[in-house]
RNA sequence: CGGGGCGUAGCGCAGUCUGGUAGCGCAUCUGCUUUGGGAGCAGAGGGCCGGAGGUUCGAAUCCUCUCGCCCCGACCA
């Protein structure tokens, strides 16, 4: 590709709506354009990037034994309704009516798509299992999209769907796209986790993210000093810490605290670390209202509470129902003398001279003791955070941010069950197919590799990744043995890889500041002064590693450089 | 959805408080010089100042309404 044919816009500055560093490379670097909030126009350079995650993707679900299929983005109501999800989805799922009124949605993921067609055409245990995917593109209304391609409205997805006529056989596939993604992620040239993480209202199974370490990831992630031990904060489960021995402690304190209801407030207020202070929350259940305690610098896990109260749901209460339950407005509540179920977090037990709400307008207690002032059932109920002790081995936790680009899922029998997608057992017995879904982001992949590898300069393509292979640089286009160079490297590259001749009648800063900035892995410098002694030079992106060679000799060094 | 901010040339911004008919840098185009890390000089083009309504002799500027975009929060006790 001449870069002077190429629609390539780089700008010197960036846009100042953007704010993490891939969407501002992206933009700089001409790959994306912004059309509407969370939703972009992909320019060639952005493209090419893309279809390399594309690629790979394909290549190894098509090893995997998946096959691809496209499906629809435009969605009809019905499916939606079926699988109860047109009610529950919110405001996320986007919705349009054709010239007959008719409603429909764009999809914003396809397990109604895929099961419906299933079901039409899957009769018998012979069929299965099947794994079918595609890339393809989806909508979701977010709040806030936001971060160029890492978050955006409309995104590409790859998504696979697999149907099982055994869990057994649900499970093998897990573990073969499991390990699929694994290939997938260490082709891309990330550094990621597989972590565990939770399954949202689907049920006790298990799931793991694909996450890429990254300090402008939305998602915290535990992963373990000691073991290879690494779940999402939200799902990590964290050791029950050893009791230090209670002190017997001071009698109750009640003091005034008006107006502050907050944990920074009282701890500001009462000149005292956000550690001594008791959070109680009161929630709302199937089973009625509950507290839940836990430490002022903990954050409450609502996935965890659920399951160790045992209810179907919980819910923070409602200002009312708090008012009714302790007597005092939201920010005063406590455990002391509270009639209702209480539930407090392994890190609350130990706890004595501690600071909760004293179910009272503007007052809270001093001197609370744990296990002399209140009865509660003891479990993990929140967040991990640094320094929690791993449940595997001896190890801490360490918070790291993450990306989360890829995510494994066994979703059950949840829409197959809804939807009525069944088959014929051995034994000619109908049964319910069993399902699993897998999905990448495609885009967030690409710009995870940004965040991942970039300097001042700009971006760094891993080689998997990179739009172009190499890049062949003229310093000046006017000099014609410059020229004549250039196009004769030029086109014998071309044969074996992917080229961007920099043909532009430009100076030589303008290009350099160019290549750096787009990060082709491999640049060829091609100037008057090298050639007078018959040798080009030849650049790394990554390591900066700069080598003179012979001209006849450059483009196998290229290739050499490229394979190793 | 709540709070805050911003819409002025392709991009980044000033001008708005204190109304007088639009400016800077980069980019673009032309010419000359220059040519290994975002050149210099000279010239040129490009704006319904987001949109609608109002106040005024006069509005980018003041008022009202609207649309778009961005940030923070939405786990508060």
């Amino acid at each position: 590709m001449r870069y002077s044919r190429m629609l390539l816009p780089t700008l010197k500055e960036s846009p100042s709506d953007a704010d993490v560093i891939s969407q501002k490379l992206m933009i700089r670097a001409g790959m994306i354009r912004k059309v509407a909030a969370g939703v972009y126009n992909l320019l060639p350079m952005g493209l090419r990037a893309v279809r390399k995650v594309e690629a790979i993707v394909r290549e190894e679900m098509n090893r995997a034994g998946a096959q691809e299929v496209s499906m629809p983005m435009v969605i009809p109501a019905e499916l939606w309704q079926e699988s109860g999800r047109w009610d529950e989805y919110g405001k996320e799922l986007l919705r349009i009516k054709d010239r007959h009124d008719r409603e429909f949605c764009l999809g914003p993921t396809h397990e109604e798509v895929i099961t419906d067609l299933v079901r039409r055409e899957v009769r018998s245990y012979k069929d299965l299992p099947l794994n079918l995917y595609q890339i393809q593109s989806k909508f979701r209304d977010e709040i806030r999209p936001r971060f160029g391609l890492m978050r955006g409205r409309e995104f590409v997805m790859k998504d696979a769907y697999s149907f099982h006529a055994t869990a057994e056989s649900l499970d093998a596939e897990y573990e073969n796209m499991y390990n699929a993604y694994t290939r997938i992620f260490e082709r891309c040239g990330l550094d990621f986790r597989a972590v565990e993480a939770e399954t949202g209202s689907i049920g006790g199974r298990f799931s793991h993210e694909f996450t890429v370490l990254a300090e402008s990831g939305e998602d915290a992630v535990a992963t373990c000093t000691g073991c290879s031990y690494a779940a999402n904060v939200e799902r990590a489960e964290i050791r029950e810490p050893a009791l230090s021995a209670p002190s017997a402690g001071s009698a109750i304190e009640r003091v005034s605290t008006p107006g502050k209801k907050t944990i920074e407030e009282v701890s500001a207020f009462l000149k005292a670390g956000t550690d001594k202070l008791i959070k109680t929350l009161i929630y709302e259940t199937d089973k009625g209202l509950i507290a839940a305690l836990v430490r002022g610098d903990s954050q409450i896990n609502e996935f965890k509470l659920r399951n160790a109260s045992g209810s179907s749901f919980v819910k923070l209460a409602e200002e009312d129902a708090v008012r009714k339950t302790t007597g005092a407005p939201v920010g005063f509540a406590g455990p002391v003398k509270l009639n209702i179920p209480i539930y407090a977090d392994f890190n609350v037990r130990g706890m004595f001279d501690a600071i909760t709400g004293a179910n009272e307008n503007d007052a809270h207690l001093l001197h609370v003791n744990a296990s002399r002032d209140f009865r509660a059932t003891y479990a993990d109920i929140r967040n991990a955070a640094q320094g929690d002790k791993c449940p595997r081995c001896a190890g801490v936790f360490e918070i790291k941010r993450g990306i989360e680009v890829g995510h494994v899922f066994k979703l059950g029998t949840k829409y197959s069950e809804a939807m009525g997608a069944n088959f014929l057992d051995e034994a000619g017995k109908e049964q319910v197919v069993i399902m699993g879904c897998y999905g990448i982001g495609i885009g967030r992949t690409a710009a995870a590799s940004i965040e991942q590898n970039h300097d001042e300069a700009g971006i760094i393509w891993p080689k998997p990744l990179a739009p172009f292979d190499c890049e062949v640089l003229p310093v000046n286009v006017k000099d014609d043995e410059t020229r004549k160079t250039s196009e004769a490297l030029y086109e014998v590259l071309k044969k074996e890889m992917e080229v961007l001749l920099d043909d532009r009648d430009e100076r030589a800063g303008v290009k350099f500041k160019d290549a750096d900035l787009i990060g082709i892995p491999v640049r060829v410098t091609i100037g008057e002064r090298n050639l007078k002694q018959g040798l080009v030079e030849i650049k790394e992106r990554k390591t900066g590693e700069v080598k003179l060679v012979k001209v006849e000799e450059a483009a196998l060094e290229v290739k050499k450089l490229l394979q190793s």
